[in-house]
DNA sequence: CCAATTCATGACCATCGGTCACACTGTGAA
DNA sequence: TTCACAGTGTGACCGATGGTCATGAATTGG
């Protein structure tokens, strides 16, 4: 059993997290600062130091836990998939959450393009699998498409699909639909997936 | 004729730009600080501040510099082009150029997002037509698509694909190449293309 | 019961973006 | 030529920020 001190100490991560998530949700990653999570949250500025080594490690944590979220809602869902179309629907169900879940999509898009700056939080990133990694869609996948289909191209291209549209998003250019965007994701597989089957055209 | 007084400006104006574009190249956008800039143009930090109101200033303009040189460079293949996969080609060479150049897609894609927060940004932003405006591309491959494709809707397609794969590649995932890039956009250009213009499928 | 460990604190530091009074220079009308 | 004025450059200065660390209180295990 967990001492007293630790316990203390969980709850404060938790609340500090807590106060974190709540910031970057309004105000963004990088606008938000240490003061005002430890203010919030009812402590002084050093209490964060002594859990995480600064936001970039809070924020990864934070990440790591809302794809977490993510992914469970999805999982039974895609285990009922029995087709291509199947897949990518469930696919496109899991990142319509993350699409709608603008605030976040922000936070996101802020770190993923912060980390490619740092080999370190880039490979931190690739762990957290924020995003959706290739080589999990390939899996996913795999099954369903006809043999020499390379998979994990279909799902880098999926992905780049994915996060082009959350840019789009975030801007507010309102020019594309979701719904466009899944049909346009169909398109691709099947269109890439028939190319390689079928060299002939 | 412009006075001295003017063309000292513009010198000092030029002299700042060129140290803030390095800067920008080689630390990023929110890595540069403003005294680095005047420091290594050899000025004080106050001078930047008359000139501009801030970084942001300084890097819209700069943004608008290097789209247009980007596009003064595609101009003439365009014009050439006799096909929608003519067009696609040539976008896409355009679109190359700006992949290329890995730093910059490192900070357009930081002030991009960062832009995404407010609103007067966005729109300057939107004005500086870094993202390939989609009414352009509708503009550009209208004359090629069969009636009732919806040209916006492929530009903001490829806007998305492209963006996608700026993130892809700053984060050098080394999955996806340029040339699989441009094969995907095809397909799906056609492919939504086809869609609309018989809807039988 | 007490020495060692853990946790929380907030004063402290260097640095940042941004301001501004000041000095110097160029300008153009008298 | 003169001189009031506008344009340009300066760096000390301000509040705020990320990050450190000596201090003290609480908890632990022996």
């Amino acid at each position: 059993m967990a001492t007293r001190q630790q316990e203390k100490s969980r709850q404060t991560q938790e609340e500090l997290l807590t106060a974190a998530m709540m910031l970057f949700q309004e105000k963004g990653f990088f606008a938000t600062t240490i003061a005002e999570i430890t203010e919030r949250a009812g402590y002084a500025k050093g209490s964060l130091y002594r859990h995480w080594t600064g936001k970039d490690e809070m924020v990864l944590q934070i990440i790591e836990r809302k794809l977490a979220d993510y992914r469970r809602a999805r999982s039974e869902r895609l285990a009922k998939a029995r087709s291509l179309e199947d897949v990518l629907d469930a696919v496109w169900d899991f990142l319509d959450t993350i699409i709608e879940d603008e605030s976040w999509s922000r936070v996101f898009l802020e770190f993923t393009v912060h980390a490619s700056r740092d080999a370190g939080l880039r490979a931190r990133l690739a762990e957290s699998a924020y995003r959706l990694s290739d080589e999990m869609f390939a899996g996913l996948v795999r099954d369903f498409v006809q043999p020499g289909v390379d998979a994990e191209r279909l799902g880098a291209l999926n992905t780049a699909l994915f996060e082009g549209f959350l840019i789009h998003n975030i801007l507010g250019t309102g020019r594309l639909r979701k719904d466009e965007m899944r049909e346009a994701a169909k398109t691709l597989a099947l269109g890439c997936g028939r190319k390689v089957a079928e060299p002939g055209e």
